[in-house]
DNA sequence: CTCAGTGCAAAAGCTTTGCATAATA
DNA sequence: TATTATGCAAAGCTTTTGCACTGAG
């Protein structure tokens, strides 16, 4: 039998969590499809505006349940981007961080494999099992150096 | 005149800001002597717990304060670690990184200059004025690998 | 038909703000 | 003495929780 967090990835092949009783809901996938399109970086209200637009009744409450539920799934990962809100994201983005504009607010997405790098060149990192690396860059993209001037 | 970054700092060679009419109090001092200190990784409610042991009456609200206060000043900067809080930590520390146990919620600090790494292997980054790197890694210490053995 | 999920409203954090009082420069 | 900073209390946000109702399986 397909688990919950199959159905809602839309494949067979994740793995498998105890799941036992989780239902698959029209909020739910409303709200993972619309994680999954917002390319990231979405706020719990963010995610909440956009799918009242589908669901005029859909509460808060069920934004952030699922956003948790989605979580534990592993079909989301939560980002710590500034000091208001939280952001999510559809995984994979271990290899996948950020390089965030001070100026306009811009937010760019790069991949490269860090954790790899820290791990060979770092000695405190050497007998750490390294799961997930966040790595968020500040700084001034070219436009708002520009503008600086 | 000496500003009040440079009287909180206790030298003379830091930039000043435009501080006209900041004073220094003991409770900002108080402050910054608690986040020096803590050597990172306190939330605003930690260093109120700890600045009441000196000075009791203090209030949080103070303490929210002077902590915009120094990020203002640049001579403290804010870290997004968890979902809860805010840690604070004393400046410089844009070469200094995190190493995050998951299973025992250590955190070992680094330094390693991977903003200068990233800036020269990542293509989006090249035209980006980097002038702040946050890296979070996440993974479990060799004792919580054995634990979880 | 059952029990997990939802919506609503209320509560629970963390953080900010208004205002009278205290303290710095 | 003139303002700035503080303490207190109240308000503001984001996020969580309780509960009766709804709906997926």
């Amino acid at each position: 039998m397909r688990s919950i967090s199959n159905k809602l990835a839309g494949k067979e092949n994740s793995k498998d969590l105890d799941v036992t009783g989780m239902r698959v809901t029209k909020q739910r996938a409303l709200i993972l499809e619309i994680i999954r399109r917002g390319r990231g970086h979405l706020d719990a209200d963010e995610v909440y505006r956009r799918a009242r637009e589908k669901q005029p009744r859909l509460s808060l409450s069920t934004v952030y349940r699922t956003l948790q539920l989605l979580k534990k799934l592993g079909l989301v990962e939560e980002v710590h981007f500034d000091e208001a809100h939280h952001h999510y994201e559809v995984k994979p983005s271990s290899k996948h961080h950020h390089l965030v504009c001070l100026g306009c607010g811009k937010v760019i997405e790069f991949r490269y494999p860090l954790a790899r790098y820290v791990k060979r060149k770092v000695p405190e990192a050497q007998d750490f099992e390294i799961t997930g690396a966040e790595v968020r860059l500040t700084g001034y993209c070219s436009r708002c150096r520009q503008a600086r001037k």
